[in-house]
Formats: structure tokens, C-alpha cells, sequence
DNA sequence: TTGAAAGCGCTAACAC
DNA sequence: GTGTTAGCGCTTTCAA
């Protein structure tokens, strides 16, 4: 099944191949060969061959992504902000899910690099680091997301929130709620996730409440959600926070599950905004997923020379979940 | 700034271009020769250009997905399977968010062609019908999702629900459940959406309940749910039924913001499982959405020779929104 | 087992 | 304006 060349077409409109690509490109050509050539095109249902020309470009139009996990709210909304500004430029997306199978991650963006991504976006944790870093010394504008970059270098971007912000946010809201004794949910020890602890600890400390190491418990996998607030709600806790948007549904679950009525029996909130958070009236921490995304498409499409690490800033979205307000 | 090619291998290790393809895709090579291309390979950072290989090949290893839109939980979970496949294939997954901007898509379409893609998704509505003929007339296999192709024709394949059931499935729970007078909200006139209100319609007509015009309102977007609501429910109605997973959380919203209680003062039920529904109590009939991505990607890399068009039945998962079952 | 040479579909100099 | 000629980075005959 041969496709239409621009050969094909040049020999169907009597004109040379370089002029048919001169016609389609917008180079000078008198009227009527234009015409020629774009009948004899429009004949043989002609298509160009995009990856011939980004041979000659060196790289493609593509943006790759790698993502761990569709399924969390924060991933999806920076993946659609991604998708817009790409969109918007004529570029494409070409997407990866490694669903945490670590050493997959690297071959990944090996993968990317092999073809020749116009600019590559990375959500994992740092096992991709070195190969992403080679990419960027080789010339291809890297956005990491969810975490500064690893080291200042060319072409080497990052886009995060402040982390620290975020935490002192929900310490700040649940004292307001009267709250004093606070357990913390997170999902492994990822930077975002120590920093969110630790922005709680220290909005904590502010206000002389203390948060002891047994209140803080890594919730893994979904289905580890029970066993772990189990543990956690061994001693007293007025209110649950959930660091980590991607556990909301199963710690919640779990909360429930237990025969506790939210917000009178124990407050909760989480992190990342999600389409049934109010009608649940659940509070959040959320993230600018929308606009990181955005951000993060144009720092690979502006690749400015400076290495960038942007910072966003979090906001609190107060609904019922953790009582009335004082 | 130019990146390493085979020629430059080739040089350090003191052998030709070919040869160094033949290390690289396991030609026969004596195995000194082969260590020293490996070597040289990897002291340069080779990194092989994959478009260019794409060229022989004719087409890319790369699998399109045309979405209306990400959000939606049916089309997340699709891409998810169509991804897990294309991985375990060593295949990528090129996508496109058309938002429904209507115009766009036909283009869309027309890009992934320019890209040479090894297969196509396409989710949209049937504007995109004469351009993926096309594209399937070329060779490239087409997989349209959510309603049955167009025409029989090579490389040409769908895969959707059987949506007929779907709404014979919602029609006979809201019966067992005592309801009588059922509203309907559907998403536009797409296909899936009328064959689901008639499968709701003779459901309800064997039992000798009748679904008049005005029982049936369309909420093309979120925000004109309060409005296409009022209307719907301007005659008695006890249970909603929502025929598009799309228009859930809109739908529900304005529900409750009319100060009605579910399943108490009604019931609601709606299509496509989602994580919050076991938590809100919502009954659904949900899709194998990750099964029909599996296969759709599935048809791409198998492409078989007669079109296939694959019927998935529907599955009622019954929680409380619709009130006890008698 | 290896290299030289041709060519994949397209673009970009350089002539005419 | 338009055609000719070189490539882009890689694979694939065909000889050696």
C-alpha cells in the first residue's frame, strides 16, 4: 500500500518536486502552477509525511509527557493545560503512563529522546533524572514537574508548587477550625510530599501544637488506605490530612468505612481540587494544575535561555469537611 | 547544536554506517566488531533517531487517540487500556483533546495522518467520518469508539457499547425500585445518546410506562444543567436518569442546589462508573471503558483483515441513588 | 562478516 | 519562477 510522494504529485501536475513543496509551503510560484499543484494534490488525496520533514529539522513538533498516573486530578488538569498551549502552537502531544513501573520511567524518556520530542514534560520521581538531564545537555528543553530541578542547567526547567506553602495552609485552616491534634496521610517519600509535612509541622509549631512522628503515616497503595488510618487513628485525631490528591477517594473510603461521619466525628481535607469536592464539601489545598500545565508547554515551546524553575502557590478552598470556622 | 548519528558511531569504532545498524538491530556481526560499536555508541551518547527509521518503515510506531475530552471518567479509562497495549507492544500513544471545538477535528485527524501514525483513534462525532475513511482507504487502521463505524470498509473498525441495553438496563432497575415517571438527560443527538433514551423508552414500555417528549431534556453543557433541569422537572418526576457520564457531576450538582435530596425527594442514576460513585451512593451503568480501550488498541496493532466491529454490553452497578430495590 | 551505494520523502541551495 | 542537485539519518540491497 504505497502512499502519495510529492514526487507523485509533481509528475501528476508537470512541475518538479521542489515546487509542489514550494507551493505547500508558502515559497513564491506563479498562480496557475499553484492551482496545478494543488488539484494534482487534492487528486491523489495527497498527505505529507510530517516525520520526513522533521528529519530535516532536526527534531519534531511533538511534546512528549511523561506521566505517572492519568487517574489523579492534579496529573490530568496539567495534562490538559499541556494539551491547550501545544494545541495552540500546532505542536502535538505524545503521552507515556508509567504506572510507578520504576525502570520503565528511563526507558521512557529514552524513547522520547529517540523520537526526537520537540520538548519532554516529566512527573516521575527522580530515577529519570540523569537520562533527563542528558536530554537537556543534548539540546531538548525539559520541564520537571512537582519538584525544583535537580541542578541548574541549560534547557532544564521546572515547574512546582510550594509545597511548604501548602502545608501551613491546611495547619492554618484546621487550627482555625479548632483542631488540635492533626494525622497526616502521605504516599512514599517524595520531596512534595515531605514538604508538605513539613510546611504542616511548622504551621503547627506556630501555634505551639505539636505533630509527632506516629502522626504521620504513608499510604502506599490504595488498598494499604485502611490498615494505615487504622494506625494512624490509634491515638486521638481531630482531623485527617491527606497530603497526596491521588489517596483522596481511598483514605476517605477508609475514613467512612470506620463509621465516621465527616466533619462531626473528624475533619478531613486534601490536597488537589476535584469535580465532586464541593458536593462532597470537601476542603482542599489545590494546585494550579491548569496553568503549571500551561506554563510547563511554554517553557519547552519559549525555551528561554535561562534555566527556569517556577514556583506556584497554593490555595485553600474552605468547604465543610472539617467543621465551622471559628 | 548537533546530535550524534550513525556515521559519527561508525567513525569512533572504525567501521561503516551499516555495520553499526547491524549492532544495533541484531544483524550478524562478528562480536568484537559488535563490542566496539557498543562502546562507541555509548561513549557519544548515541541516541537513534527513530523518525528516521519510521521512514522505511513507512509509518511510525506511534498509535493516535482523537478525544472530545479527557475529563469525562469513560474516555480516561479507555486511554488507559489503549495505553497499557500500545506499552506492552512497545508502541506510543500520540493524542489529541479536540474540546469540541468542532472545525478542529477533521484537522486533527488529518495531523495524525501527517504523522504517519500506525493507527487511529477516534472518539468524536461523525464529522471526522469522510477523513478517517480516507485515512483507512490508505492503510492505516482506524478504530472509531463509541458507536458503530459508518461503513464496512478495510481497516476500518469500532468498538462500542451496546447502548440499547444500556438504557433497558436503567429503565428496569428504576422500575424495580417503584419509580414511575422517569426524566432523562441526554448530551446532544449523538447516536449513543438517542440509542440509550430508546433502550430507556422500550424498557419502560413493556412495563406500560410511557417516556413522553418533554420527559427527555439535552444539556449540551455544564453550566445550562440548572436551567435543562427546571424544565425537566416541571412535571412530577421521580427518578433522573442520565445518559451521559460527561454531565454527571453537573447534573447532580443541580439536583441538590434545587434543595432536592437523593433518593429521598428522588432518585438519580447516571452512565459510567467513576471513583466518587461508590462514596456518594450514585447507581450507574457503567462501561468496560479500559476493556473497550484494550481492544481498540488491540485492533490497531492486529489489524485484521475483515473490519470488526465489537459490541460491549453494559454492566448495572447498583448502590442507593435510586432509592431500595422492592 | 563487512562496506559501498542506492534510496526512503522531503527541503534547501544554487543555478537557469 | 522553476528545475537540478545535494543532502537529512538511517536501512537495505549487492558485492566483495
Amino acid at each position: 500500500m504505497k502512499r502519495t510522494t510529492i514526487g507523485d504529485v509533481a509528475a501528476a501536475a508537470g512541475v518538479s518536486a521542489a515546487t509542489v513543496s514550494r507551493v505547500l509551503n508558502g515559497g513564491a510560484v506563479k498562480e496557475d502552477t499553484a492551482t496545478r499543484v494543488w488539484a494534482a494534490a487534492a487528486r491523489l488525496d495527497y498527505t505529507p509525511n510530517a516525520l520526513t520533514k522533521s528529519i530535516f529539522a532536526g527534531r519534531s513538533n511533538t511534546i512528549g509527557v511523561i506521566i505517572d498516573d492519568l487517574r489523579s486530578p492534579f496529573y490530568l488538569d496539567l495534562m490538559r493545560g499541556i494539551d491547550e498551549v501545544a494545541d495552540a502552537n500546532g505542536s502535538l502531544v505524545m503521552f507515556a503512563n508509567t504506572f510507578h513501573r520504576s525502570g520503565h520511567e528511563v526507558a521512557q524518556v529514552q524513547t522520547m529522546d529517540e523520537q526526537r520530542v520537540r520538548g519532554l514534560v516529566v512527573t516521575t520521581g527522580d530515577s529519570t533524572d540523569e537520562r533527563t538531564g542528558r536530554m537537556a545537555a543534548g539540546g531538548t528543553p525539559c520541564v520537571i514537574v512537582a519538584r525544583p530541578a535537580p541542578e541548574t542547567q541549560p534547557n532544564l526547567h521546572s515547574v512546582a508548587l510550594d509545597n511548604v506553602a501548602a502545608g501551613r495552609l491546611m495547619a492554618a485552616h484546621v487550627l482555625a477550625c479548632g483542631h488540635r491534634s492533626v494525622g497526616v496521610v502521605v504516599s512514599g517519600g517524595r520531596p512534595s510530599q515531605r514538604d508538605r509535612t513539613e510546611g504542616v509541622r511548622r504551621g503547627l509549631a506556630e501555634a505551639g501544637v505539636p505533630l509527632p512522628p506516629e502522626a504521620v503515616v504513608s499510604v502506599e497503595t490504595d488498598d494499604r488506605a485502611e490498615a494505615a488510618l487504622a494506625k494512624l487513628l490509634d491515638r486521638p485525631v481531630d482531623v485527617v490530612a491527606c497530603l497526596t490528591g491521588r489517596r483522596t477517594v481511598a483514605v476517605h473510603t477508609a475514613l467512612v468505612a470506620r463509621g465516621l461521619s465527616i466533619p462531626d466525628d473528624i475533619g478531613f481535607l486534601t490536597t488537589d481540587d476535584f469535580a465532586w469536592a464541593p458536593a462532597l464539601g470537601i476542603t482542599v489545598v489545590a494546585q494550579p494544575a491548569h496553568r503549571m500545565g500551561q506554563r510547563a508547554a511554554e517553557l519547552i515551546i519559549d525555551n528561554p535561555g535561562e534555566p527556569a524553575r517556577l514556583t506556584f502557590q497554593p490555595e485553600l478552598l474552605a468547604r465543610t469537611s472539617c467543621g465551622e470556622r471559628r
